[in-house]
Order: structure tokens, then sequence, then C-alpha cells
DNA sequence: GGACGGGTTGGAGGT
DNA sequence: AACCTCCAACCCGTC
């Protein structure tokens, strides 16, 4: 029996632990690898162009390592349905393969393009390789619904057990009996287009540094696996958001879009553990953040609605209010905070930002002092940062804005002190903010504190060449925190009301914890890890 | 993967 | 030797 095989990337731009793209070239005469540039993501998604870039880059880098198995990426623009019909019926289709997408758009093009597939006599062979596990098995296991805490998370996948082996990278023997023959006009009617076919300019873009494709994001893996004892010791937490190197791996571009293999990604760390007797485990290991990114995975895909807060059953509803001017002012680092700046200036200029970068711009936004909503803060996220991932963005902004996941709305990061602790000289704000930085150490964090003439011997008069704060920090603190006690339902106590008896939320837990004695169960509490805190 | 204030402790160094 | 001050480092409760 011999097919006629598409095989449609869309995630998954690889060719190594691709199961649909080695089952596109099983039995078949001819494999067309095709790519849909879906003018509804052009369209509804926020794309901004580093990330443009980064995906035109990988589109390349598959062309380039197809072609030298003697086949092509067709890169062909329009609706899906529509393609695949022309596709289908052109090429004589008899399969479709692609990789299995638990986001709501992808979820719903996949039933319509399963349909019209069975409708025209196409087999359609869909594998799960985006995620360690088949999140829907996941799911069920846990009873049909979603995980909701790590802790959970980790039970179930104990019970699932080790998630499956990637398979192998598709070779010269794996396409030997394709005879698919590429047109000589096939860069011009199926090439990767550049940025400019699209619109867009590639002046906008930031400095490369993080390139696009399999082959960037293997060389960047195999680099961090040279590292064993930064694998062994590595401890999320204890990672720096302000350094000028990155931190962390910085691979979670290339999981985004499949360029690495997440599979790939953790049995390779898995041999550097076992060749290594300690270890540092989850949710502060390396594993443990490809554990997180299967939560916010598996999460989102069973949760109704989980970009929003509306309609949506695991966000707490919380009145944010719409500020425009306080929202534009965020979103291009004009807050006045120089380390709030500096961050979103490194989020649109490099699409890369540590994650407790992350957390301070994202507490700064919500809970802590702009009171602005998260879905705000996701459109922008989703716009600049090379790894935008739906179900990891919103989880995340769930939890920051402590809508869900998350709870300890008290735990406000402060946007003076928090960037001090691990970069007291503000180096990184100096880089990001070069207006900055000529600022003494003593003012970089706030400038508006410094003398007029060290304002004016540093080359910057806050008003005038950086803003002053849009709020004040210290005063908006306390004020959102009784708003989130509000939000919660729970009584917000002066103190005055503590000599009278304490919180609500004192009560609950004097009662949840029962017999244990109060000292105990406070050093209980205090010992307990952020992660710890999850419902 | 908060910040902060108030309290305690314990070592250094001075009287 | 005994006893002070100072201060950093930690603990702990609070928001």
């Amino acid at each position: 029996m011999s097919h006629r095989s598409i095989h449609w990337f869309r995630k998954g731009l690889r060719l190594h632990d691709n199961p649909a793209l080695l089952a596109a070239f099983e039995n078949s005469s001819n494999v067309w690898p095709i790519f849909i540039l879906d003018p509804w993501f052009i369209k509804n998604a926020q794309v901004g162009v580093n990330r443009w870039r980064f995906l035109l880059q990988s589109l390349q880098d598959l062309d380039e390592k197809l072609k030298k198995l003697n086949s092509r990426l067709f890169v062909i623009r329009g609706n899906p349905n529509e393609v695949l019909l022309q596709l289908f019926k052109e090429w004589k289709v008899t399969r479709l393969t692609f990789e299995v997408d638990t986001e709501p758009y992808a979820k719903q093009r996949d039933i319509e393009v399963e349909e019209l597939a069975k409708k025209h006599n196409v087999e359609v062979v869909k594998c799960v390789s985006h995620t360690l596990y088949d999140v829907q098995k996941t799911i069920e296991t846990n009873g049909g619904k979603p995980p909701l805490t790590y802790q959970r998370l980790q039970t179930l996948l104990a019970k699932m057990g080790p998630p499956p082996k990637p398979v192998k990278t598709l070779d010269s023997s794996a396409v030997m009996g394709n005879k698919t023959t590429v047109s000589e006009d096939h860069n011009k009617k199926y090439g990767v287009p550049t940025l400019a076919d699209l619109g867009k300019s590639p002046e906008a873009c930031g400095p490369l540094l993080f390139p696009g494709g399999e082959t960037e994001g293997f060389n960047r893996l195999e680099r961090m696996l040279k590292k064993t004892n930064w694998i062994c010791t590595f401890e999320k937490p204890k990672t720096e958001p302000n350094s000028l190197i990155p931190s962390t791996t910085v691979l979670s571009p290339y999981l985004k879009f499949g360029c690495l293999s997440v599979r790939t990604f953790y049995y390779r760390l898995q041999e550097v553990y076992l060749q290594n007797k300690k270890h540092t485990q989850p949710p502060v290991s390396l594993h443990g953040q490809l554990l997180w990114r299967e939560f916010f995975y598996t999460a989102g895909a069973g949760t109704p609605n989980f970009d929003k807060m509306e309609g949506n059953p695991i966000c707490i509803q919380i009145p944010w209010e719409k500020n425009d001017k306080h929202l534009e002012a965020w979103a291009n680092g004009r807050t006045g905070y120089p380390f709030i700046d500096a961050v979103m200036t490194q989020l649109r200029r490099e699409g890369w930002i540590h994650h407790l970068a992350r957390h301070a711009v994202a507490c700064f936004l919500t809970r802590g002092d702009l009171w602005i909503s998260w879905e705000e803060g996701q459109k922008v996220f989703e716009e600049h940062l090379l790894d935008a991932d739906w179900s990891i963005n919103a989880g995340n902004w769930m939890w920051l804005s402590a809508s869900s996941f998350f709870y300890q709305y008290f735990r406000v990061y402060n946007p003076i002190s928090f960037g001090k602790k691990t970069d007291k000289n503000g180096d990184y704000i100096r880089k990001y903010l070069p207006i900055l930085s000529k600022f003494p150490e003593k003012y970089i964090y706030e400038p508006r504190t410094a003398p007029r003439d060290i304002q004016a011997k540093a080359g910057c008069i806050i008003g005038k060449d950086y803003p002053p704060p849009i709020l004040d920090h210290d005063k908006m603190r306390p004020i959102n925190i009784k708003r989130m006690a509000e939000a919660y339902g729970k009584r917000f106590d002066s103190g005055q009301d503590n000599k009278n008896g304490g919180s609500l939320k004192k009560k609950q837990s004097a009662s949840e914890d029962g017999d244990e004695a109060p000292k105990k169960k406070v050093k209980k509490f205090r010992n307990k890890k952020m992660t710890d805190f999850l419902m």
C-alpha cells in the first residue's frame, strides 16, 4: 500500500523526535512536508517582529534539513481548510499527518481539517509530541479535570510512569521511498518568505541573540549539557533576573515552536542526572521546569476560557481597572521605576526576559501597583516574547496576579529593592536604560531621589529625560492588598482589628489545622516554599 | 519565585 | 575579667 502523504508542520518544527513526520514517510511513495501561513495568526494573534523572525528562521532551517534529504518544505499561505482541500486534490493525497495541538484555536481548526480529510478519504495520523505526556490522558487519569496543583500533577505522572522516549530522527533511510519531485520554481511558489514578504520591517528587529531553528536549539541544548555541575545544582528561584548573560537556559523559545523536543530535553537531562549521584529535584530543578510547562499545558487544555478572567472557572474575579496611560507606560518601559522599565525594554528589544523579571513586572501591572487586568499584560507578553506560549503565558499571568494557582496576594514585589538583591550597582538598568547609566549606584534604582546637581551631572533630569514614577509604590501596596482581600471575600484587618480577634483568614487556617500547637503551625507555614501554597 | 519592621543573638572591640 | 556598645545576621509575624 503506497501512500501520498502530507506532513503538516505547525509547532514541532524539527526532524528529531517527530513521530507524525516519521509516520508520513512510512509506506509512502510521495511526501510533502508543508507549513501553512494561516492568516488567522496574522490577524488575531499578537506576533511581534522578533517572533516572526524566529519562526521564519525555524522554517528556513527545516527547509535546509529537508533539502539534504532530497525533500523540501512547502510553505503555503491561506486558510488551512482551503489550502488543504486544494492540496488534497492537486497532489492526490491519501494521508495527512500532524502533531497534536492542545490550544483552543488549534483544536477547533484540527477538528474541521479532520472532517475535511474524512470527506476526501484522506487518512489522518495525529501524534502527541509537543508535551511530555498526552495531556488528555493526564486529565482522564485525574478523573476528567486537570490537576491544579504541581503536587497533584507529580502524583499523577508518577502513576502514569515515565514519559515516552523520543523517536528516531528523520534520516535518509526513512525518506528513501519518497519520489516527490521539486519543481524549478519551488522557491517562488513554496519558498520560506522573508520578513519583508510578510510586510514586516527587518529593521524593527532587535539584535539576533536567539536565532530560530532546530539546529540552533540543539546547539544551545548541547552547550548547556556540558555544564553538568550547573545542571545538577540548578535551582530556579536562585537564578538571577537581571544578570547580563541569561542565568537560565533560554531554551523556552525552542520548546515553544518545537524546534527542540521536550522529551529529548527531558531524557538528555536524565542522562546527566544518572551520571551524578546528587541533583536538585522538581519543582526547582531543570526537570522541574519542564514539569511546570506540562502543568500549565495540562491546565490550559482542560480549562474553558483559560486565557480570560470571565467565564474561567479557576480564575478569581478581581475588579481590575482600565488605565490606558498607565498600561502604555508599563508596556513601553516608562513607569519611572528603572528596574521595571529596564525589564520591559529588554522584553521589547530582545524577546526574552528572565522568569523572575516577568514576576516583577507582572506583579507591578496587576495586584502590586497599577491594578490593571492580567489579560492586558498577557497581550503584551504574547506580542513580544519569543517563547510566548498560550497556556504558559495565561497560567503564569494568573499565578502572578494571584488570580489562580497562587494566592499569597500580600507577597508584593518592591520595584525598587527587588532588583538590588542581585544587582546592587544596577548594571542591568544601565545596559537597557542608557539614559540612566551615569547615575551613581546610590540613585540608580530611584533616580528621582538624586539631588538636582547629581541629575545634571548624570546628564539626565528626571521629569525631562526620564519620567518620575507614575505612582507611589509605597502608597499603592497597602491599598491594593486591601482590594485583593476584598476580592477574595475576606475582611481586611487594620492593626486594631487584629487585637480584637484576628482576621477571618486566620480563623480559617486555625480551624483547618485543628489540634496543632500554634507555634508549631506557624513554623511549618514559614518553612513552606511558594510552590507549596498551591491549593 | 516578597518586604518590612521589630525582636533576638552573638561576635568584635572598647572601657 | 566583667561588662558595655555596636552591628550584622537571623527569626518571626504581619500585610
